[in-house]
DNA sequence: GGCCATTTATAACAGCGTTCCGATACGCTG
DNA sequence: CAGCGTATCGGAACGCTGTTATAAATGGCC
């Protein structure tokens, strides 16, 4: 019917690749199509008939960040403890988005200005919750938990880690503060307020 | 020595103005130091002139943003009750958020590619988070709440009410939560994780 | 083999932050 | 009061951005 790409599946890799890599490199607003064209040996206009937009093509990008960040999160070994296994989340977490600061502000963020996820971008990306979730729906059931709807303790442990993390990356948090220190203590604390009674 | 600024201080309040109210419009991304200068009938030199760069002038934004910021933050009735008091810090701290959503993102996440508040404005900020420590510090003298670091549990609250309120200004919350419902909630659950023991 | 849709490259358009230039207008000095 | 020096200001230009119109090249289908 049409002519295909020329350039292929292959292209769209080495775009994508290289888009990353200038965003870990220099931050978002470093990612040029022009740049990035040039890099790729091609011209923007393939950007655009491979993409569509600049907004599509972080949209592959926060895909892609969401891919790896659900394999974290789903790898994180669980021992059954509530307030352990939110504390391993919770470590897991903050791994994923010091692995990569920059596609985490793109996932998190919105880093990117005019970007927003499409609808299936935003499924997978609620998708890699489902761990947390768990956890929290066994606990209320099991008794151990508050009896309180598990969405808002999921989104309570969600928000503090966003919250720490983010304030991390973002450079708010006073230089002499020893995150890595305070961490899990902090997210034992977070969680052990969902407990019914104290240990 | 000089020739004194024919616009004078006059000039550089209108700018300023009329910068806020381009970011509330329509976000960060939609302030153009060209537009702006249109808007306030002068051109753009006057901005560089008066400010020095973009950056500059979103910085003194950050710094208004945080007198007002403080003052709400100041001015919360406490009753001395820790956990009581911490809930209402951090709802105060959402209405500030909410009440101007824009100006929350450039004072906490960054959200104008290439601005990095100058040494005074991250003065002033950090002092506006004064009443929340001096919160803690008085549970923990007190024995009310767990004897670690007070600092620790400042940005434990303060990451908290960050985390939630940027998930919910940057839309990444499910769209069914009811935020304002859940609120309260998790505040108390959150600082309860500090107690010493349960009440 | 020829049609046709589609990708591709070149170049243009509109916008951005910033800077150079010349003119202007003020404050200080004589 | 005159004139110099200097900071400010408006207009135009520079180099960059995302996006798009135009036109050439290409591979599948009849």
């Amino acid at each position: 019917m049409a002519r295909p790409r020329t350039h292929d599946e292959a292209l769209r890799l080495k775009l994508l690749d290289r888009a990353g890599e200038l965003i870990a490199a220099d931050g978002p607003k470093a990612l040029s199509l022009r740049k990035l064209a040039a890099d790729a040996g091609t011209s923007t206009t393939a950007v655009y008939s491979l993409f569509g937009s600049k907004p599509d093509l972080v949209n592959a990008l926060y895909t892609e960040g969401f891919r790896r960040f659900g394999a974290r999160m789903a790898g994180t070994v669980l021992t059954g403890d509530p307030v352990g296994d939110l504390v391993a989340l919770g470590s897991a977490y903050r791994a994923s988005a010091l692995a990569d600061p920059n596609l985490y502000g793109i996932m998190f963020t919105r880093s990117v200005p005019g970007f927003e996820p499409n609808e299936d971008a935003e499924k997978l990306a609620r998708k890699t919750l489902e761990p947390l979730e768990a956890i929290i729906r066994r606990a209320i059931a099991d008794g151990v938990f508050l009896d309180v709807p598990p969405e808002t303790v999921a989104v309570g442990c969600w928000a503090f880690v966003h919250g720490l993390v983010s304030l991390e990356l973002t450079g708010n948090l006073p230089e002499e503060f020893d995150v890595t220190g305070s961490y899990e203590t902090a997210l034992r604390a977070n969680a052990s307020g969902w407990l019914r009674s104290r240990p």
